[in-house]
DNA sequence: AATTTATTAAAACAAACGTTTGAAAAAAGA
DNA sequence: TCTTTTTTCAAACGTTTGTTTTAATAAATT
């Protein structure tokens, strides 16, 4: 079936793609620029994706898939603990897993943050393959807010969270940066920097 | 020297680039896609501008450049008032402004909004061009930041006002979408919106 | 070993790209 | 009015784009 030297060509390409997706975007990425780098042929990305759209599809499901199932995996267990857990603890379900996820990624660590952080700001129409992947998440943390912070609106809860999501995403595309939240991998650090996170947001979301 | 008409064209063609520069990024963005909506010849572009960077250019300029001096005037403004302002006061003179440049743009205002929040995503190389005509604000509120929370070492205040930054671009992006923020451009939801955040980012900056 | 399937390779396609050119038209200055 | 400058226009330049096609090679199956 899937032979080893053809898991590798696909894995090249999406490397390759996430980082030239995350530096240049959908538009300002070209399928001979990823090709050359990933050191495959042409046609590769046709036979193994299809398209350029459905090889940018497969790029974020890579990484957004085991973020959302954990998110879920962790705001599920906190629930069962805690009926009505707090604001906190339901913004560390929601940070850890995203910080994990792309902080474990090793050298791709990078490109992955970057590319997640990119989606969000490309025409509506690639940016809705995005959403797709992230959907599930982005529901379920609504309504986990609203009953956490049951004063609020959902309208207002709406741009809360849009605001959590926003700050979340510029940590970790500046992560690699001197000056930034993220110092290195460690396990020590993902905690100290949700916190940080936490502390930074919860009083805002509670005011 | 100037006549209309010429004027009109420089001016036409800005705004069309600001929207599609908005929607589609740099690279997705055609100098064809802007002449056709602009409604002006292809050589236009190049005779009042010289390239496609230096359109960019142009079009981020007009923008960030009444912002960055309204910014610099209130913040000093309320120095004069306070030597060491709150940190509500330099939140209050880092907003405003931006709020007010980009809402009362009239039909730009969406675009003129969308368009710097994309900037910060570009490729380096674009980037770059936009990150100069705000550098001078930066520098300051950085500054400013340091006065108001003397507690903080420069690291963690560099994240926090990129952080800060990321919120307000946010949220500027997000204005005319339902659950929004903003709820129109009148001079009080300006006012309102910018204690909103005051409220919502003030406590962590001095977490 | 023979045959079928999976994968890679090279070449070509039309379409779109940023930029340049040289001439036409419009506006301004004399 | 005549001359000069400014602005517009159409056409073409050489590249690069995503995709398709056809053939060659490698791997797996029988």
């Amino acid at each position: 079936m899937t032979s080893t030297t053809s898991i590798d060509t696909q894995e090249q390409i999406l490397n390759v793609a996430e980082q030239l997706f995350a530096e240049n975007g959908f538009a300002g990425t070209s399928l001979r620029s990823v090709i050359r780098e990933a050191d495959v042929n042409l046609s590769a990305v046709h036979y193994h994706f299809g398209s350029k759209e459905e090889l940018f599809r497969a790029t974020i499901a890579r990484t957004a898939k085991p973020i959302v199932r954990n998110q879920l995996k962790q705001l599920a267990k906190c629930e069962a603990k805690n009926e009505t857990p707090s604001i906190e603890e339901v913004l560390e379900a929601f940070f850890t897993p995203a910080l994990e996820v792309v902080l474990n990624s090793g050298d791709r660590s990078i490109n992955c943050a970057r590319f997640m952080g990119r989606c969000r700001v490309e025409p509506d129409s690639v940016r809705e393959i995005a959403e797709q992947e992230f959907e599930d998440s982005q529901k379920a943390f609504l309504d986990a807010f609203g009953r956490s912070l049951p004063d609020f609106s959902r309208t207002e809860l709406t741009w809360k969270l849009d605001l959590v999501i926003a700050v979340l995403l510029r940590v970790l595309t500046e992560s690699s940066k001197s000056g930034s939240l993220i110092r290195d991998n460690s396990p020590e650090t993902i905690k100290t920097t949700v916190s940080k996170l936490v502390a930074f947001l919860a009083p805002g979301l509670r005011s």
